[in-house]
DNA sequence: TTATATGGATACTAATATAGTATCTGAAAA
DNA sequence: TTTTCAGATACTATATTAGTATCCATATAA
């Protein structure tokens, strides 16, 4: 939902970029490999790092890399990493307490929210940055 | 109040309210009955009614009513009228031909992206209207 | 027939989230 | 000690969502 949210899959192009070369890069290199805005990343990339997914050396020569192997880093990782939005928003109007349904429609749709949260999850849970990588190559081979 | 789109769970909320009392009712009194602005219900009516979820009848003594019954009608159904955003979002950065992570990232998140929406829609697939109102029933109960 | 209530549409404003720009700080390496 | 980096901050721009006001055509009850 809710998106217009491009910061996953912005993720998963620089996670990719640095498994696929496995390396150290600078944010704005990287910035420049996704022909993206360079603070954008750079914030993504603070939040990859903040999930321990990517580690960071500062300094001259310093950059980013990533903190595990790609194998261990699933895309749920990823996606957990920067946040997005639920899948669905749950309205706040207030409740009218003669009314069964609006007393309560929010529980019900908060469980269908949560089963909803996890399917996306088990989902994005199958598939690893390695796999990512191991696709593209395939794809351009 | 815009926080993210909430149009969803405002469906389901009059569709159940239809459902639960069985009847006909004008956008006006759903809308009070949501506790919710008119015209945003209203809007939400009209896509119902477009997708043949909801049936209308125009002029005095109108509104809205049930098409089909709430056993047919999933909560993927109700998902599928309002058109909510995608799980997620992929980024437009144009490709760098040089590139392979660059120039394949696209359709890689994209076949992610459909999965995703499939797991979704296969998790709403399981919960009917009808399901919603004996929840709601039995929590009231 | 006529007054009225309805669905439906449109134009506009307001609020919020996302993305882009500019600039700065502090630390580490060369 | 100079350079280069991560990271932070403040601000602007844009897109999406929600709210407000008003109108029209039509069906129906009176």
């Amino acid at each position: 939902m809710a998106s217009v949210n491009t910061q996953f899959s912005i993720a998963v192009h620089v996670m990719a970029a640095i498994a696929h070369h496995d390396g150290v890069f600078a944010s704005e290199v990287l910035a420049r490999s996704v022909n993206a805005n360079p603070v954008f990343v750079k914030r993504i990339l603070v939040k990859l790092s903040k999930a321990k997914l990517a580690k960071t050396t500062v300094g001259k020569s310093g950059g980013y890399g990533l903190a595990r192997s790609p194998k261990s880093i699933s895309l749920l990782d990823i996606y957990s990493a920067v946040n997005p939005p639920d899948a669905f928003a749950i309205h706040t109007y207030p409740k009218r307490k003669e009314c069964i349904v609006s007393s309560n429609i929010k529980e019900v749709m908060s469980d269908v929210l949560v089963g909803t949260e996890e399917a996306v999850h088990g989902h994005l849970r199958q598939t690893t940055l390695a796999d990512v990588v191991s696709i593209i190559r395939a794809r351009s081979g």
